[in-house]
RNA sequence: GGCCCCAUGGUCUAGUGGUCUAGGACGCCUGGUUCUCAGCCAGGAGGACGGGGGUUCGAAUCCCCCUGGGGCUACCA
């Protein structure tokens, strides 16, 4: 039974990579019949930011990956909040201590700046804990305990050998012992760090295979002692490629919106965002890039996962979410659209019927232009507001040429005996008048556009007319006859 | 600096020794459709597969070196 986690540390919202993360996790629990667990390492007291748990489940359920055991859920492994699980490291730090394998390191802070310091002033390349308190006697150390000092636990680390392991993504890596330092295990305040909690964890979790972030291959060694310090078999290991930002440094704060629910926000779908995830880093081995979840979950293979890095641009994004967007019916398009118009305040929050049935005319208009749901905001504010902006460049061109006088004069009459205001009819008056007058039909539904939108991109006219309304029609184009002027 | 990872057009990626004068997608450009934009359709530009050595009859594909980029180097994850 393949059992995978992700693990995500609740020290703010989470950004992109750390969702393709636990997407990956989900889709090969998926493809393998296996459980996915969500467990919170909540190990740092100082970085916790309050909200951010909350973050990380909304994101994932809003791509509908559900965890099979973690918070809410539960589940017979738990609890699966590692600050719930304090005793158990405890205890396995303290036992390794006893065996020798760990030891009590009463270096303050400072001792630590100072130590490295040093190093650096004797021309060290490298800074690293000398291990002072490896050596001390058991008397030294009894006698610091009884004085009160605060210690650390660290992990005490072969002083030569190697270490390696199989990565399924990149093939066989081994370390040298003697390059890593005697990190800490257990923090001064009883919490562990990630490297005890999260082998500790794992281990009793029943974790098979780790998928993390390339991030993570250099602590490699550091884990990899510890399971053989413990005598537990560790899982497998696959590390992803890490995702960067357009610099191709590591994706963060830095690259702007990188946070995973201002892509919700934006108007990003789910199916898209999921389909666009499973394509940093994987891919199916033919030209298929718009895949379902389903499809995913079925051709899901570490094997098939890159192992260089990947740049996240937004284009490709956008590009796949307005085949999303497209691929909606009205029906759903006017369901994920009308909560972007109410909050621009286009759309009262309660919707009479009228309205409704209004805005579900409207929005199914623009469909084919939306790349981001927020999109409708802009591209339909004339069709519910009075005072949306005039693009004057526009309204020079058309405004000053001969015929426009008298063809609003004559659209206006037209329009005004119309019994019904449909699409249909609307056109074939139209172009009547475009014949009428004897000018290009351009010459006509150009400036009407711009008196009607106050721009020069839109929905068809004669459709965007129809659901105007003539009474809104009239009044527009009765404004449009003060724009004339003689140049 | 040390250790580790990575290296195919601007970006993502196919490619696992011959079928590659390197395929696809995004982006970009042109044309068509059309009342505009978008969409759709059809074309196009853009790579000497980072460089140098090998191995081989034959290398984008295997090996080595170099170069470049990145990650880690905390009582953070």
């Amino acid at each position: 039974m393949v059992r995978v986690r992700y693990a995500p540390s609740p020290t703010g919202s989470p950004h992109v990579g750390n969702i393709r993360t636990a997407l990956f996790n989900y889709v090969f629990a998926r493809h393998h019949g296996g459980k996915f667990i969500l467990r919170i390492e909540d190990t740092d007291r100082n970085r916790y930011v309050p909200g951010s748990e909350d973050d990380i489940k909304w994101s994932l359920r809003w791509l509908g990956i559900e965890w099979d055991e973690g918070p809410d859920v539960g589940g017979p492994y738990g609890p699966y909040h590692q600050s719930q699980r304090l005793a158990i490291y405890q205890e396995i730090a303290h036992r390794l201590v006893e065996e020798g394998k760990a030891y009590k390191c009463f270096c303050t802070p400072e001792d630590l700046e100072r130590m490295r310091e040093a190093q650096k002033a004797m021309g060290a390349a490298t800074t690293m804990y000398d291990r002072r308190c490896r050596r001390l006697t058991p008397e030294e150390v009894r006698a610091r305990e009884a004085a009160g000092l605060p210690y650390v636990i660290r992990f005490a680390m072969p002083l030569e050998g190697t270490i390696g392991y199989e990565d399924l993504i990149h093939g066989y890596t081994e370390f040298r012992n003697a390059l890593t330092d005697d990190f800490v295990m257990l923090k001064s305040d009883g919490y562990p760090t990630y490297h005890l909690a999260n082998i500790v964890d794992d281990h009793l979790m029943e974790i098979t295979h780790v998928i993390r972030g390339d991030e993570w291959i250099s602590s490699m060694p550091r884990h990899l002692n510890l399971y053989k310090a413990l005598g537990w078999e560790p899982p497998k290991f696959a590390h992803l490629p890490l995702l960067l930002g357009p610099d191709r440094q590591k994706l963060s704060k830095r690259h702007g919106h990188v946070q995973f629910v201002e892509f919700i926000k934006e108007g990003y779908l789910p199916d898209a965002m999921f389909n666009f995830l499973a394509l940093c880093g994987w891919n199916p081995g033919d030209d298929r890039e718009i895949l379902s979840r389903e499809e995913i979950i079925e051709l899901f293979s570490l094997e098939r996962v890159s192992d260089n890095p990947f740049v996240f641009h937004h284009d490709k994004l956008l590009w796949m979410n307005g085949v999303y967007i497209r691929r909606l019916s009205k029906e759903q398009l006017v369901e994920y659209c009308l909560p972007y118009l109410q909050e621009a305040g286009l759309l009262p929050k309660e919707l009479d019927e009228p309205t409704r049935a209004y805005a579900e005319r409207v929005i199914p208009l623009e469909q084919e232009k939306m790349k981001v749901l927020k999109d409708v905001v802009s591209l339909t504010d004339f069709f519910f507001r009075d005072d949306y902006p005039i693009d004057e460049a526009a309204v020079r061109k058309w405004y000053t040429q001969p015929h426009i006088p008298q063809m609003l004069e004559e659209l206006i009459r037209r329009y005004e005996a119309l019994e019904s205001f449909d699409a249909e009819s609307v056109e074939r008056v139209t172009r009547e008048v475009i014949a009428w007058l004897g000018v290009k039909g351009g010459e006509v539904i150009h400036p009407v556009r711009v008196a009607l939108s106050g721009r020069t991109t839109g929905p068809s006219l004669f459709e965007m007319m129809a659901v105007l309304g003539k009474e809104r029609v009239l009044k527009r184009l009765r404004r449009a006859q003060g724009w004339v002027r003689s140049s």
